[in-house]
DNA sequence: ATTAGCACTATTCATTAATGAGTGCTAATA
DNA sequence: TATTAGCACTCATTAATGAATAGTGCTAAT
C-alpha cells in the first residue's frame, strides 16, 4: 500500500513535487476564498473557483490531507474547511515580498505629508487615523522613544519660586515638557547659565547617554563651572530623569466590532481587555522596532492570550538617524494580508519621510 | 364624566396633588427599576418593589396615564413599560442636586492628583481613563482651549536656516509647539531679542487678545524697536497664528458594546460614526464650558442624530483663572444618572484641583 | 490517479404549538 | 369615588418538528 504524499509538510522528501505544489495552490485558494467571504469553503465551490480543472472529490482528498497536517479545520462534520493560524503563516510566508501599493491607497495617505510643521504627535495621530480608515480595523502607533533620540535643545524656564519648567527638544522633532520642583530659588539668569551649559555639553547626545554620563562629564569639567556645578548637576539630573512611559495612540477599535469574527461575546471581551491593558500591544510595537520591515504576528503566535484571535501587522518608522517607534494594525486572523501588509508598510514609509523632513539634522 | 388627574403633567392645575405625587413616585420607581435591570417593567413586579401598598391594577392605571403623557412606552402590547427620554429628563431634574460621592470612587480617582509635574495632556488622559474604568462607558475629555488661556512664555529656537521652533507655554501649564518656516536666516541672538520682546509685550495676555492686538501693539511701540520691528511683527504673527484644532481624548468606547442597549447592528454603526466624526461630541464639550456645573444631554435632546440613543454627562474643568475644557461620559440613555453625574462632577473637580496647583499663577 | 455516485451528518430555516408575562377592561368592593 | 379582583386578549419567547441544503467520506468505476 502506497502512502499518499502529504503535500506541503514533507517538501523534498518525495520525488514528486507535483502533488505537493498542487496542494499548496489548493491551500492558497482556500485561504483567499475564506479571507474574502469569511465562510467555510467546501470542495464544490473550490473546484469552480480554482484555476485548473479538478473534481470536488479530488479536492476533498487534498483537503483531508491538509486538515490532517493541521492547516485546516472543520467547525463540524458537514461544514467546509477553515484555515488555521498555521495556514495563514504558510500563506504570508509564500507571499511575494513586495506587493505593489494601489494608487488609491497612496492617494488616501497623502495627507500624512501635508501636516509638516505640526507636532510629531499630531502627525502620528493623523497617520493612525488614516490607516484605520483604510484598513477598517483597529490601528495603533507608538510615540517616539525618547531614550534613543538625540538632544537638540533643552530649556529651563522659571515658573515660580520652587518650580522650573523643563522643555526637551529632540532631533526627531519631539518636544517634551515636565515640571521639576526645587528647594532653592534660582534666578532666571542663573537658569540661563545652566541652560547654555547643558546645551553645550549634551547637544547631539542621546538621552540614554546623557542620563548615564551626566555625572562624570560634569565632574571632568569642574574647573570651568565652579559654583554653578553643584546646582547644575542636580538640575540636570532631574531634568533628564524624566522617563515618561511610552505612549500609544489607538484608532478604530470599534471597527473590529463590526467584523463578524468578533461577534461572540467572549471575543469582544478579550478585545476590550487587550486594548484596555495596553502593555501587550505596546510590547509588540516595541519588539517591532528592533528589526526592519513589516512584522506579522498571527493569532496564536501572540504571547498575550487575549490576542489569540487577532493578527498584528506592524512596521517601524524612523528619521534619518534612529528608529523612533512603530505603527500597526490589529485585525482578525482572516484579514486580507496582502492588502494590509502593503498598506502598513507604505504608511510607515510615509511617516518616516514626513518626520525625517522635519527632524533637526 | 370626570377626567382623571394626569399626574405630573398638570401640576397645580388640580386641587389634589396626592395622585400627582404618587404617579411621580411610580415613574421614579419604574425608571430606577429599568436602569437597574434593563428590562421593561410590569405592573406586578412594580407593585412588589414599590414602597407603599398598591395593587397591580391601580399601577396599571397610573402607568397608562404616564404612557399617555409621553413618559413611558411599550415595545409591544404585552410587554412592560420603558421610560422615554422625557421620563429621564424628569428624573434627573427631580434628583437632589448634590448626591454624595461614594468613598470608593474617591479612592479610585485619587491617582489623578498623583501625576503633578507631568504634562497636562498626561493628567487628562489619566483622568479620562479612570473615569471610563469607573463608569464602564465611553469617556471623553477636551484639551485646554488655547485661545482663552494666558501666555506665560514664548520661546523661539533656531532649528535650521529656514526653520524656527516656536514653543508656547500658557499659564494653564500647557506647552504647545510648532515649526514655522522663514525666508531670512536669522541668528539665534536675533531670535533671542525677538523672544524677549514678545515675552515682555505679551505675557499675561490671552492668545485671543494677542492675535487680535499684535499689530497695533507693536506699531505703538515703534520707537523702541526700529529695525527689529518688521521682523518681529512677521515672526510674532506666525508664531501666535497656530490655531490647532481642539483635541479630544477618548477612552473606553468598547465598553459601550458590552451594553445590551447597543446590541443592534444599527446602533453600533451609529456609535462608530459618532466617535469617528468627533465634531459632534466636541461641540457638546465646548458648549459645556460656557456654564458651571454638570451638563446633561439625554437621547433625543442631542442635535446630532447618531447620539439619539445616548446620554452625555459633561462637566468643565478649570484652573484658577479660566475654564479650560471639559470631561464627560457617553452612555446609554438608561444609565445610572445618580452615580454617573456625581462621578463626573467629582472627576472634574479633581482635575481642576490638580491642574490649578500646577498652573503658573 | 482521478472521478462519479451514494450514504451519511449536521446546520439552517420555516412552521407549529405551548408557555408566560403583561395589559385593558369590567364589575365588585371598601 | 378610588381601588382591586378577575378574566379575556395579545404578543414574545421557547421548544419541537420536519424539510431543505451543503458538505463530507467512502467505494467502485474509469
Amino acid at each position: 500500500m502506497k502512502i499518499r504524499v502529504k503535500g506541503i509538510e514533507n517538501q523534498g522528501a518525495s520525488g514528486k513535487t507535483d502533488s505537493n505544489e498542487r496542494s499548496m495552490v489548493v491551500l492558497q485558494s482556500i485561504i483567499e476564498n475564506y479571507i474574502k467571504n469569511s465562510e467555510p469553503v467546501g470542495s464544490r465551490t473550490l473546484s469552480k473557483t480554482i484555476g485548473f480543472k479538478l473534481s470536488p472529490a479530488t479536492i476533498r482528498n487534498i483537503m483531508s490531507d491538509l486538515a490532517e497536517s493541521g492547516y485546516l479545520i472543520q467547525t463540524h462534520t458537514s461544514a467546509g474547511r477553515v484555515p488555521t493560524d498555521k495556514a495563514y503563516r504558510f500563506y504570508v510566508n509564500s507571499l511575494s515580498k513586495k506587493p505593489a501599493v494601489p494608487e488609491q491607497i497612496k492617494q488616501k495617505l497623502s495627507p500624512v505629508s501635508n501636516v509638516q510643521g505640526t507636532p510629531v504627535e499630531y502627525i502620528l495621530s493623523k497617520a493612525v487615523h488614516l490607516l484605520a480608515e483604510l484598513t477598517k480595523f483597529a490601528c495603533v502607533v507608538s510615540t517616539p522613544k525618547q531614550s534613543v533620540s538625540r538632544l537638540q535643545r533643552i530649556e529651563l524656564i522659571k515658573i515660580s519660586e520652587d518650580r522650573i519648567l523643563v522643555i526637551l527638544v529632540t532631533k526627531a522633532g519631539v518636544v517634551r515638557d515636565k515640571i521639576i520642583f526645587v528647594k532653592e530659588n534660582h534666578s532666571q539668569e542663573f537658569l540661563s547659565s545652566v541652560t547654555s551649559f547643558l546645551n553645550e555639553e549634551f547637544k547631539n547626545h542621546s538621552m540614554q547617554e546623557i542620563r548615564e554620563g551626566i555625572h562624570q562629564s560634569i565632574v571632568s569639567d569642574r574647573h570651568r563651572y565652579h559654583d554653578l556645578l553643584a546646582h547644575a548637576v542636580r538640575l540636570g539630573k532631574k531634568a533628564f530623569e524624566l522617563n515618561q512611559p511610552g505612549e500609544m495612540f489607538i484608532e478604530g477599535q470599534m471597527n473590529l466590532l463590526l467584523d463578524s469574527h468578533f461577534h461572540e461575546q467572549s471575543s469582544v471581551k478579550s478585545l476590550i481587555d487587550a486594548f484596555e491593558q495596553k502593555t501587550a500591544i505596546m510590547k509588540i510595537l516595541d519588539e517591532s522596532m528592533k528589526n526592519k520591515g513589516v512584522h506579522i504576528h498571527i493569532g496564536i503566535e501572540n504571547d498575550y492570550e487575549h490576542l489569540h484571535k487577532c493578527s498584528l501587522i506592524t512596521a517601524s518608522y524612523r528619521n534619518k538617524q534612529n528608529v523612533l517607534g512603530s505603527i500597526g494594525v490589529v485585525g482578525p486572523t482572516s484579514m486580507d494580508y496582502k492588502r494590509i501588509i502593503s498598506t502598513v508598510e507604505y504608511t510607515a514609509k510615509m511617516l518616516s519621510k514626513t518626520i525625517s523632513e522635519q527632524s533637526y539634522d
